[in-house]
RNA sequence: CGGAGUGUAGUGUAACGGCUAACAUUCUCGCUUUGGGAGCGAGCGACUCCGGGUUCGAAUCCCGGCACUCCGACCA
């Protein structure tokens, strides 16, 4: 792409009612913009990056059998009254509620449980459907009642949530403990898997534990108890004596730091509570009626944006991990449009994604954009450079430069 | 939802109760410049968040509302 073509502007200063890192740097590169408290939009450099993290997870959701499909925001009430989620005492920080006009109450999903387990009841009957992962990725709706954090905590977030429905516990757990290998993939590819934890935690209604994936982060709203050696790691709400107990550990073993983090991902079991209320059962081979068993799995995309931005940045800028970028490489024409155009071209013959600066703009403004965008191949062309036999070859995360020639770049940018 | 703070050109700031609301930046035009947000000049851009009140006079003081930020509570 080329960035004359690109519609929004760098700022050299934050908004002012921004504090946060990941929105002051999100705003001021023009990935997104603020509608209100925990609303942003996603702009055309934000939005390539929202669905790089989507694709990462994606492909390996669909590697152990995922399929992923779209459900409604809109939800009438009926379905969840079975499961009591319909309360009104739910309405704070929970339920954005409106209505048709005919005033049939409807609901914006918080969550998905539900709607998913009510569409199951019609394609699952028997034993020899199960089991099912289903997945998707799904604006949810929280009523917050205090957005923060700029990406962090917002009302209106994109979330992956993955459902398994299971035979029995024994199927469930078994999917349960692969979804922890999957989870740590997939934050490896995401460029944080080195400092995020499979955390224990607190497990809520259905099961005494849960585990979540806990990024070290000091914008984070929680608190990470962790063994780094050991990889072992307990959110501080649930570092009590039931948990040492519980997980055989012995809390002189181990050399446990504290460290803020932010929650990237969560995995509960479900148990049969669902099936049970909305009637999602299937016939055993001896024609019994058994409750499916169920889990959940949940990803805040936005959030594991605004966590990378947060951890991978300096004083200048954002320094995007190759798999997230919003561009491989970012190619600044210095006053040789010509030269640079040639380049842009043989790069995406090659099927690497570059944006080319070829405004007329001082090379310092460029040089200030690239380094707040932070795409993590910058090449320079200019003047200089092609005395020099060739182009300006610079990491974004690396002070140093060198002079490589336009025929050795699509190697290099190989390596 | 409790507490604190803040609302002034697109953005960031300034202005004692008193001149035509100032400066920087962005943007437009001209000239100069071309490796780290350059220089000179000219110009555009604000019912000072909204509504009341006090006052000869309100961006400034008071009341109400709204919005935003932070702390806390909450956070399948």
């Amino acid at each position: 792409m080329k960035q004359s073509q690109l519609f929004t502007k760098t700022r050299k200063e934050a908004p002012k009612d921004e504090v946060s890192k990941n929105a002051q740097l999100l705003i001021r590169a023009g990935f997104i913009d603020k509608e209100m408290a925990g609303v942003y939009s996603f702009l055309p450099l934000g939005l390539r990056v929202l669905e790089n993290i989507k694709n990462i997870i994606r492909e390996e959701l669909n590697a152990i059998g995922g399929q992923e499909m779209k459900m409604t925001t809109l939800q009438t009430k009926d379905v969840w009254e079975k499961t009591d989620r319909w309360r009104e005492d739910l309405d704070d920080g929970i339920w954005f509620r409106t209505h048709l006009n005919n005033e049939t109450e409807l609901g914006l999903a918080f969550t998905h449980e539900e709607a998913l387990t009510k569409i199951m009841t019609d394609h699952v009957s028997s034993y020899k459907d199960l089991p099912i992962y289903a997945y998707q990725f799904q604006t949810k709706f929280r009523n917050e009642l205090r957005a923060k954090s700029g990406l962090l905590r917002g009302r209106e977030f994109l979330m992956k949530d993955l459902y398994d429905f299971s035979l029995d516990e024994k199927q469930h757990k078994e999917f349960y403990e692969k979804m922890k290998g999957v989870y740590k993939n997939i934050f490896d590819k995401l460029g944080i898997g080195d400092r995020t934890y499979l955390t224990i935690s607190n497990g809520g209604t259905f099961s005494k534990y849960s585990f979540e994936f806990q990024t070290l982060c000091d914008a984070g709203e929680d608190i990470l108890v962790y063994d780094k050696e050991k990889g072992v790691a307990v959110n501080k709400d649930d570092f009590n004596d039931d948990v040492f107990a519980d997980f055989n550990i012995n809390k002189g073993d181990y050399n446990f730091i504290e460290e803020k983090s932010a929650e990237v991902g969560d995995i509960y079991t479900l148990g049969e509570k669902y099936a049970k209320a909305i009637g999602l059962t299937y016939k055993n081979e001896k024609g019994e009626e058994i409750p499916v068993y169920m889990g959940s799995y949940g990803i805040g995309v936005p959030r594991v944006m605004a966590v990378i931005a947060e951890i991978f940045s300096d004083e200048k800028g954002i320094i995007w991990p190759e798999s997230v970028a919003p561009f491989k490489v970012h190619l600044l024409s210095l006053n040789q449009n010509e030269k640079a155009e040639e380049i842009y071209n043989k790069l995406n013959e090659e099927g690497i994604e570059v944006l080319l600066d070829d405004r007329d703009k001082k090379p310092g403004e460029k040089f200030a954009d690239s380094d707040l965008i932070g795409i993590p191949y910058r090449i320079v062309v200019s003047s200089k450079s092609l005395e020099a036999g060739g182009v300006e070859f610079k990491k974004r995360n690396l002070e140093e430069s060198e002079i490589i020639s336009v025929d050795d770049l699509i190697g290099k940018l190989s390596e």
